[in-house]
DNA sequence: CGTATGACGAGCC
DNA sequence: AGGCTCGCCATAC
């Protein structure tokens, strides 16, 4: 089974409010990862079909849905962003200044 | 226990 | 601006 760090991920994933997006290096800071950004994405990857948890609501930094092995998802998340009212560019990325998720504590 | 892998990130060319 | 390389680190083999 994978390790408890993916539950730590899962958590994070699952504080993410609706309409808003969040970076893998954020969750992993979240999650207790610190830079473990690149674990996120393999937490993510390990996500069973129909899991409760809102993966499509990670995106890389550049507010990018990440390339993945199998490019079907990809579609998938995009869709289900845009269904919660998520913006995304002509060139397919999304205005973090605007959906970009700011977990209580954190300034910019 | 050592090596390879990867849904990332930041830096350099 | 766009593309390539190196670094971080947990998981798998």
């Amino acid at each position: 089974m994978a390790a408890d760090s993916y539950q730590a991920i899962y958590r994070a994933v699952r504080r993410i409010p609706r309409g808003k997006v969040a970076t893998y290096g954020q969750v992993a800071a979240i999650a207790g990862l610190g830079r473990g950004a690149r674990q996120v994405g393999y937490a993510m990857h390990a996500l069973p079909t129909g899991t409760a948890v809102p993966w499509h609501r990670v995106v890389n930094a550049r507010g990018e849905i990440s390339r993945r092995a199998s490019g079907e998802g990809e579609l998938d998340q995009r869709l289900r962003l845009e269904a919660e009212g998520v913006r995304f560019s002509w060139r397919g990325r999304i205005d973090l200044r605007r959906h970009g998720w700011q977990p209580a504590r954190s300034r910019r």
